[in-house]
RNA sequence: GGAGGGGUGGCCGAGCGGUCAAAGGCAGCAGACUGUAAAUCUGCCGACGUAUGUCUACGUAGGUUCGAAUCCUACCCCCUCCA
């Protein structure tokens, strides 16, 4: 590989985002001059992202540091199918009004990671309902389904691998790629559009699109996937003990997310430092090169950083003053999540309702079954009582500390 | 349309009249060790209950039986082969 020219691809490529791309040394050209424009699909099928979808969302945000044109695409036509890419089986149908809802609040999330507007460098949000939905299915096998061809299709891992492992696989999903293919020649032709990126599932999907687009325009365009990114034991990123790590505010707390990227392993420290903030290659070097318990401080900036691009900088300072006062100094701080209880019924309040109530545990049986694991802390005293109820004198200033296990902590406020 | 196979807990997957809240694995939670890390070991892992107890659950709805995830009937869905 020769040296790279664009800000662009030089970023990306020192911060680790490629994974393959159809002619790296032409996209460099492309997109060493002029602002270009640059798309990433994302399909509907949940009203946020999650911690998954960062990664291509750092690289339009990237995109746009270097000075292009990022372009999201709402796959709200190709939702309608379902991408087989990655899946077992199909996935479930969705209404247009769960489309549309679902398109609204991944909107709100993409508001935080870059800036839209009418400029040549400002992102743009587009559907690919709106020319999908319209199309003659007889003129559209005529014009692009005859660039098509099974034998080629039929060797598509996302097809190939269903097929080996005799799973079923619709005709409905397998057009998904001849749509995905003509969303790039689409954009390319309406927003001059060179690139698309994505994962490095959707290697297949992308090349259709290059190759659709340069038989039937002549038009020389670029695919370039990321890594999919594991954590260094193995594990697929993004997933707790309360499921899926939200991007969206309402559902997920800006604590909690903080608190994911806190306890990241330390062997992905750099990596995600890399992928994830904003921080200068100098500065993660540094971090990264930290060892033993000093890593710990570069998590916290990793969790600071993080926090900060998705759920803005006072969200990420109250999330790190409330992990320092309840894990460094053993008090709380007020993003712990809490329930209200009158004074007056206090008393009468037993400990394992509490712990459901604020989300420490998901039933009664899980909450007793903690206690008796030696799990639970009152104040940080330990308690052995599955049985035992608040009482007023253990609310100093106003509030009592229940703890479930060493990370997970909440407060019962005392009205 | 015909013939066969199948739908089990978050996932995979055993069970094939009672001893089944259902083996085993994965995921998850907790404890120990640590650094809010990893690895390892130990315990837990449907709901409600202090409880040997009750309820809900093995695609859906009925039935047979003292007793059904297991047998029968109908329906729904999926797969394979044939047409």
């Amino acid at each position: 590989m020769s040296t790279l020219k664009s800000a662009f691809l030089q970023a990306i490529s020192e911060r680790g985002y490629i994974h393959q791309c159809t002619d790296l040394d032409g996209l460099d050209a492309v997109f060493a001059g002029t602002p270009v424009p640059a798309y990433i699909g994302f399909d509907c099928t949940a009203d946020s992202l999650h911690v998954g979808s960062m990664v291509p969302i750092m690289l339009l945000r990237r995109l746009q540091q270097a000075g292009h044109k990022p372009i999201v695409l709402m796959g709200g036509g190709t939702t309608k199918i379902g991408d087989p890419s990655g899946k077992d089986t199909a996935r479930q149908m969705l209404t247009d009004a769960d489309i549309a809802r679902n398109m609204a609040g991944i909107r709100s999330v993409f508001e935080k990671f870059l800036s839209f507007g009418d400029g040549p460098t400002d992102a743009i949000m587009i559907n690919n309902d709106d020319w999908l939905n319209g199309l003659s299915y007889v003129a559209f096998l005529r014009d692009y389904g005859r660039h098509f061809s099974i034998n080629r299709m039929l060797t598509f891992d996302s097809v190939k691998l269903r097929l080996e492992r005799e799973q079923p696989l619709s005709f409905l999903e397998f057009n998904y790629m001849i749509l995905q293919a003509y969303d790039f020649l689409e954009i390319n032709r309406t927003y001059g559009c060179r690139l698309q990126m994505g994962g490095s599932d959707q290697w297949g999907n992308i090349v259709n699109g290059v190759e659709l687009a340069r038989r039937v325009d002549g038009a020389e365009i670029f695919g370039l996937t990321a890594p999919l990114i594991t954590t260094a034991s193995g594990a697929k990123m993004g997933k707790t003990a309360q499921g899926a790590v939200w991007l969206n505010e309402d559902r997920l707390s800006a604590y909690d997310y903080w608190q994911f990227w806190r306890n990241t392993e330390d062997a992905d420290v750099g990596r995600f430092l890399k992928l994830f903030t904003d921080l200068p290659m100098e500065e993660i070097r540094r971090l990264e090169a930290l060892r033993g318990a000093e890593i710990n401080d570069a998590k916290k900036i990793l969790a600071n950083e993080a926090t900060r691009l998705c759920r803005g900088e006072a969200a990420a300072q109250e999330a790190e003053e409330t992990a320092r006062k309840t894990f460094e100094q053993g008090r709380s701080g007020d993003a712990l999540p809490s329930v209200e209880v009158e004074a007056a019924a206090l008393s009468d309040y037993a400990v394992i309702d509490a712990m459901v109530a604020t989300g420490l545990a998901a039933s009664k049986g899980e909450a007793r079954r903690l206690i008796k694991q030696g799990a639970v802390k009152l104040n940080d005293a330990p308690l052995a009582d599955t049985e035992a109820k608040l009482a007023p004198a253990q609310a100093a200033d106003g509030q009592i500390k229940l703890s479930a296990g060493k990370k997970r902590h909440a407060l019962v406020k005392v009205r």
